[in-house]
DNA sequence: AACACGGGGTA
DNA sequence: TACCCAGTGTT
């Protein structure tokens, strides 16, 4: 495996079994580095079939850089809706205006640029340094770092320093001169259909017989499975609030969970707290107003990353207008059919089927 | 180094 | 239920 002719060999069979195989996506043989860019974005953390709907649809909402740089933030998540890891959004759009602004609307094909960028880590650059720009640059995920893991046997965990770099000199050994970019993407699509990390294709994999994970029989012991912790059960209350037909909704800050994203009204229950208590408590502190607890009208279990939230859903009147602190930065009062004009949270949008209102076109397929 | 950060899919 | 996914940013 050290030697430069079998090397060779491995990836030609890998390129050759990529130009065969690969799927038809809409990013792929894209020429436009904005469209590469927004791909791989959307990519992180994220399948491929998820993300295919949501690319279409962004890059319909905003076709080009300028577009999205001069989009406001609110339009940009409301595209974003539903996809998840919200930061990505906020950096996405932040990063177009910084674009706009040193680069005259040009992405920057340099990886010191790119790196510097919001929401563009080692992964990103590498990708569209070598898909959209031709250049001799890694792009591990973790498809290519499971294949890499099993290649090359490696036991350890590849998520550590020592094992970060292992896998990086693994890449950079095998990466082909000139073709980065399918190289690449054919270890990820290998990753993807043929090297799973349950059950993998090994009958179908062209790198079967160089593979030392599956000489020895161990290919799923690798990549070495870390245990995590199970999800904490944390309460939550969201409040319907009408008036004259017109629903409350409230925007969350634009940092941390679901930042700036629309919302019910509502907030997580303190240890032992009533519904009343909390309501009223929520109210006064981050909408500055009095509130009245009033049917109690469905409840919801919803998963994030980190914790489970239940959510109890109640009616609610108010006194007064409500203004907006500390979670929230922002208040209006929606007409039911233009619900879907904001970008709402998930919890936000159970809620709301729950009570009658369900949304039109809320999923990404249009 | 560990944690925060969504949502959908699979077994 | 548990695990997985074309990772990044913060602490």
């Amino acid at each position: 495996m050290a030697d430069t002719i079998v090397r060779r060999l491995v990836t030609n069979r890998l390129l050759e079994w990529y130009r065969q195989n690969k799927r038809d996506l809409p990013w792929r043989n894209a020429r436009d580095p904005y469209c590469i860019w927004i791909s791989e974005i959307m990519l992180q953390q994220t399948q491929v079939v998820t993300v295919i709907p949501y690319y279409l649809r962004f890059i319909t909402a905003f076709p080009n850089l300028h577009a999205l740089a001069d989009a406001s933030l609110d339009n940009v998540l409301a595209v974003w809706r539903g996809l998840g890891y919200y930061s990505r959004a906020r950096a996405v759009h932040r990063a177009a205006q910084l674009i706009c602004e040193q680069y005259h609307g040009e992405i920057p094909p340099g990886y010191k640029e790119l790196r510097a960028l919001p929401g563009i880590g080692d992964y990103t650059a590498g990708a569209v340094l070598s898909i959209a720009f031709g250049q001799d640059f890694p792009a591990i995920d973790a498809n290519a770092r499971r294949v890499l893991c099993r290649l090359f046997d490696y036991a350890a965990d590849p998520h550590l320093p020592e094992g970060k770099k292992a896998i990086a000199d693994y890449a950079l050994a095998l990466l082909p001169p000139g073709q980065a970019g399918e190289f690449n993407q054919a270890m990820m699509e290998l990753g993807a259909i043929i090297c799973t990390a349950k059950i993998p294709r090994c009958a179908s994999c062209p790198l079967a017989g160089d593979c030392i994970a599956n000489r020895r029989g161990v290919q799923e012991e690798r990549p070495l499975a870390v245990r995590r912790k199970s999800l904490p059960i944390r309460h939550f209350v969201s409040v319907v609030v009408k008036e004259s037909s017109r629903i409350l909704l409230v925007r969350r800050v634009p940092r941390g969970l679901l930042g700036g994203l629309w919302e019910l009204p509502g907030g997580e229950l303190l240890a032992g707290e009533d519904f009343a208590t909390g309501i009223a408590r929520i109210f006064l502190k981050d909408l500055n107003t009095a509130a009245t607890i009033g049917a109690a009208c469905g409840s919801l279990r919803h998963t994030y990353t980190h914790f489970t939230a239940a959510v109890t859903i109640y009616c609610c009147t108010i006194k007064g207008q409500p203004l907006p602190q500390q979670q929230w930065d922002s208040a209006l009062w929606c007409l039911p059919n233009e619900l879907d004009k904001y970008g709402l949270t998930g919890v936000t949008v159970k809620a709301l089927a729950q009570v009658g209102y369900s949304l039109p076109n809320d999923s990404p397929s249009f």
